[in-house]
DNA sequence: CTGTTAGCGCATTCAC
DNA sequence: GTGAATGCGCTAACAG
């Protein structure tokens, strides 16, 4: 029997242990180990950390929270995690909090407004240092809330016009994407717009209106169908649209799930892809590569997002009372050609 | 001016604030607000939660983990939730954990041995009460370590033989998908066979084994070819399969991302699905209902499955001594068949 | 049922 | 540089 009976399954050091096996008080120990200070290089801090590493002392991460007032944790809110763009930008989070010591949660609200209110008290209520926001619609009223409490919060992939964000160029995006469909010589187009309330779609739409005027077309408004962004909406006004006359050549759907919709009523009315109609998505997931007949999307550079959207809420929680101005930072997307899109049927090829 | 002039941002109300307004002591607030005890309806009580409420206190989830030595928080380790099937597995087992007015993270692995143990310590230095995993190996050496350190643990998915578990019944899955096919009148059936770490895996192979021996059908191992769960993999072990001679005509794929894969591999090879080549995937993801194809699959319960996870972990946390003898809850998948599958090439159709 | 006292593990004064 | 004292917000043990 060494030491003193203790309990029988492991305790996890403390920063008491540590002290006494070092012959200092806890207030050094503490100090010695704060990552916040310039790491001191005397001897006493030296033995301390070969004690703390001895003893596989890991600090109490409630305790330290409690007495600093930051828990080193960050807030993340996403419509859903089964939607893989989410699930890829969480994950990118997650790693970008890793590398500054920080750790990611995240929560979800099925994009109802008012299911947001409670996903982000449960984040609250873990004592997250800030939030980044994926959810924002240009009416969100949380987000004024949270304002007024002084949380720090980011915006990434949809902005609200007042908050800083980082996003995608939604409009680029959906301008390279309708260019890219008027270059191959289509000109009756459609487009599986995406909801309303999302930014990210709103700009999708932009560009393609922005194209489709430079090419001279008119009434573009016909060839705009609403939806929402996953698959079964996209099969559903893809089926529509197929039905309209004159029939579409080619579809430019406001993401990658709904073109896989769009895809499966195109089969279903019997039309090939891309020898009948073209398709295009956006978001460019790992799964538009490998479909069937592998999809020309738009790719966006969610690792950057996610950098940049954790770069932008750890300086706000260094220092919450700079004034943060609402910065929008966008970055720049980029159309991969696949096998989705050709000419329009009877055309020769361009060039 | 109203009230002492506190810090600009509206600091939460403690619970020392409650006691004050309520004319009663801190511990009287924490009592009545103790979830764990039966409800009061002692006047006093009423009184509290009333005043609780309009302070909108909400108690400090940190001081009070601190002091519990209960953080009310559920870890949780998948691959990758860029898989569907983890992020869907995650969305349900927070949901459990809701319920439960417990709060579920999550960390990722990449399904690397190597990183498990750092996604475990972080997730264990967010002071979780408990871990469900469902990255478990047979000679997994994370697992026996949690055990000797006391740590509640459920595994999920996927089994070690020794932990408790919770897991869908891959052996009948994988019987299931492979007599679907044998019924059609397929005999020459390639199994996309995942990795051999992963007990899910190695089910669905015993599942086809024990459906083509049955069968009568030979040397079975030549059909039997590893993969990863990717559809790069999917795609990569397809086109290697079309190759192969006899061409088999149909494919059981361990999983839906490598049927993805095999289907695209099919179109390569000028295969028309399920004419020339029936695939049949597992798990029934969103996505495969969608497919230009829709694909056959075995739908498997993940939210019972979560919903049983989370509910063996929290009893655990209850009772950490009452020795868990380590049982296997085993929830039953079904087939559903769709169009990627059909009669062989030159058969009549059955029946 | 209620209040008093003590302390979870740590970080911060403030002296030295 | 270092250590003693104090308290973050909450809950447990105890006495009334």
């Amino acid at each position: 029997m060494t030491e003193t009976a203790g309990p029988a399954r492991s305790a996890r050091a403390t920063i008491r242990d540590v002290a006494r096996e070092a012959g200092v008080s806890t207030s050094t120990v503490s100090r010695v180990l704060d990552e916040r200070l310039p790491p001191s290089r005397s001897e006493t801090a030296e033995r301390v950390r070969e004690v703390a590493a001895r003893l596989g002392y890991r600090k109490d991460s409630r305790a330290s929270a409690l007495r600093r007032q930051q828990s080193g944790t960050i807030g993340v809110l996403v419509p859903r995690l089964s939607d893989t763009v989410m699930a890829i930008l969480f994950e990118s989070i997650a790693a970008a909090a890793a590398e500054r010591q920080m750790f990611a949660i995240v929560a979800t609200t099925a994009d109802d407004p008012g299911s947001e209110r409670s996903a982000v008290e449960s984040l609250l209520d873990q004592h997250v240092d800030g939030l980044v926001l994926t959810t924002a619609r240009p009416d969100d009223v949380v987000i004024p809330d949270l304002r007024e409490r002084g949380i720090p919060l980011v915006l990434a992939l949809r902005h609200d016009g007042v908050t800083s964000a980082v996003v995608g160029d939604d409009e680029l995006g959906g301008y390279l994407a309708t260019r890219h469909l008027l270059d191959l010589g289509h000109r009756e187009i459609a487009l599986v717009a995406g909801p309303p309330y999302a930014s990210s779609a709103v700009g999708r739409v932009a560009g393609f209106t922005r194209a489709m005027t430079e090419a001279g077309i008119d009434d573009i408004d016909r060839l705009i169908h609403p939806s929402t962004f996953g698959m079964e909406s996209g099969e559903e006004v893809g089926r529509h649209i197929l039905s309209t006359s004159p029939r579409p050549t080619a579809v430019f759907a406001v993401n990658d799930n709904t073109a896989v919709g769009v895809l499966a009523a195109a089969r279903a009315a019997g039309l090939s892809v891309p020898d009948q109609l073209s398709v295009v998505g956006y978001n460019d997931i790992p799964l538009a590569a490998r479909l069937p007949v592998p999809l020309t999307t738009v790719h966006v550079p969610f690792d950057q997002i996610a950098a940049r959207a954790v770069a932008a809420l750890a300086r706000l929680i260094a220092s919450p009372d700079e004034a943060p101005p609402g910065t929008t930072t966008t970055l720049m997307p980029s159309l991969i050609p696949r096998a989705s899109t050709a000419p329009p049927p009877g055309a020769r090829a361009p060039r």
